[in-house]
DNA sequence: CGCGTCATTGCTCATATGAGCAGGGAGGTC
DNA sequence: GACCTCCCTGCTCATATGAGCAATGACGCG
């Protein structure tokens, strides 16, 4: 395209979009034919000079959905936008509430569902809505009541799912880790606690999110692991942890004798099941989400759009520079 | 509206606007009547969810445009569109090219048009295409040659814009302050000087910019004021200069002693004319560009967005919170 | 200079969309 | 319970827009 179609185009735009004038009224004042006018916004559209967005904290991005869909194979995948958000709070929030509609839409109605706890998935709870289903019983599927210092949000995660859904909660009670082998083994053959492990492995979805191999675990707050433990994990190769098992950009688990202390379900099971949603967003969580994905831990993701793009390897458009806070005065002197 | 209609607008604009269906498809999916679709999308517009920008260096809005020549009472106002930018330079930059097109344009060609000079009015003069006039002949309106470290930057901007537009330029060949008013008379007086002052006061049109009252002032890189004169003149309700010549919120002199050893034309032989062209972008400089307009110094103004919605009192779309690099503060530079 | 190639232009026609209007139902009032 | 009002729905019709096609003209090549 020539430069000077290129303004014409612009100068089109402005009116068609921002005026409000049909192509016919447009040629007038450019004097073009109304054709030539629907010519230049086509070109204009197709040189990506147009940006519309929803902004809404609702609102998807259905194309980048569909990516994530064809290019990484996932069965589905939720992508909510990043328009107009005001912190990674409101992201998460977002994420949580796109989880929440997610759940209550899913056909079939999962008969039993087996979550993981963390913020993410107590803002999810928080999220959905009364009566979301008929009856779901909702299985813990990795322990750690106990040491947790927010005592109870995990019991109140899965129970408020459950009893919002018109079911019963079944609790995995049970450290997450475990310092001795022998322990977490006697431990697992414990009736109380391999029944509920049975029951987790025999649910029908689960859901889950997943945290970054960073100084804010909950694993630190939790006192399961120290920042050191944490930081020696990361030299591993470790970029977060699933259902509490910590896994490299591969997926692979990164430290196998913490994974054998470690209780709740196998990943191979997360892996095999037809309905495994993770649900991920914000910028730490970008490295995990990848090996989430790539590894195949997940066959429906959920997540913000920043992430989403970060899987495609995209740059954000969100991502601009403040114009506001500039930098500093660059004097170009005379040639 | 109800609650479940905004969902539904919104899911219906994530359709059309992003999956580039029909209407009439977007009812199918949505199990709705095709003009349900038309009125939720009128909604969702109406409500301000449907944001479309214009991505590129010499979009304009027309509408803010509108509001400044109506609510400010502007002859003219040529406002630049801050979408997508990467700093405030090239905000400065696209509002200069701005600056440039409109002289282009200007109907009728002044026969004699006055400037200023410094950064802005530089970059003005870079950006003018040859022959964008045939004959203008160009007179500086405000003096500063000699201290001026990049030497000839004020001369250059003259020279380059009268060159191009196929004329002459008039340079005031005198300092911008004196530090006696006696020998700024004793300037003024001379020939060389006052028939120049004349030509200026009899241009046909005026170009100009605005400097902001704080460090960065071209008036203390060329040695005419201290920083401490500055702020100074900002304890007394300086905003900023114009020409020159300091003046408060209201566009009144700040300093009359200091003024009165200025040379230059009179802030009134601005407000007198027709075609007196302001040309100020950049967030230091929205409380000038406040006091040039309110104070009817200029017609004509040629802007930036951010600097436009200031005037007007609204907050600007592209001040949010960048997510991912959360509040960092402006650091303050001294030169 | 003549000719072929290809992009561009202005058109016809099909389709998508918006304005305006009549019918119907929800909810309030007596 | 009857009635009335108002808003919402689904329609008709006018208008705006996009697809596709023939005519035009610019350009390069022999």
């Amino acid at each position: 395209m020539v430069a000077s179609d290129e303004l014409l185009s612009i100068r089109a735009a402005e009116l068609y979009y921002e005026e409000d004038k049909t192509q016919d009224e447009i040629g007038q004042v450019l004097r073009l034919t109304r054709w030539k006018v629907g010519r230049l916004l086509a070109q204009a559209k197709a040189n990506g000079f147009i940006r519309i967005e929803i902004v809404h904290p609702r609102a998807r991005r259905l194309p980048i959905e569909r990516r994530l869909r064809d290019e990484l194979g996932l069965r589905d995948a939720i992508v909510v936008s990043s328009a107009g958000v005001h912190g990674e709070d409101e992201l998460q929030s977002r994420t949580a509430q796109a989880a929440a509609d997610y759940l209550t839409s899913l056909r079939p109605v999962p008969r039993a569902l087996g979550i993981s706890w963390g913020r993410t998935l107590f803002e999810v709870s928080q999220h959905l809505r009364d009566g979301w289903a008929a009856g779901v019983n909702v299985v813990q599927i990795n322990g750690g009541v106990s040491l947790n210092k927010r005592a109870g949000t995990a019991a109140t995660t899965a129970v408020s799912i459950a009893h919002k859904g018109g079911g019963s909660a079944t609790l995995l009670p049970s450290p997450a880790i475990l310092e001795r082998l022998e322990t977490k083994e006697a431990i697992e053959n414990d009736r109380a606690v391999s029944a509920v492990l049975e029951l987790a492995a025999s649910a029908s979805a689960y859901l889950f999110s997943a945290g970054a191999a960073d100084d804010n675990s909950v694993h630190i707050d939790s006192g399961y692991l120290t920042a050191d433990d944490v930081q020696e994990l990361v030299r591993k190769g470790a970029v977060g942890d699933v259902v509490g098992r910590y896994i490299d950009a591969d997926g692979n688990i990164v430290d196998p004798g913490l994974d054998a202390r470690t209780i709740g379900l196998g990943l191979d099971r997360l892996r095999a099941s037809p309905t495994s949603i993770a649900v991920i967003s914000g910028s730490a969580k970008h490295a995990v989400a990848a090996a989430v994905v790539r590894s195949h831990l997940c066959s429906v993701l959920i997540t913000d759009e920043e992430t989403a793009l970060s899987l495609l390897d995209e740059p954000s458009p969100h991502r601009t520079a403040d114009p506001l806070h500039p930098a500093q005065h660059s004097l170009k002197d005379t040639p």
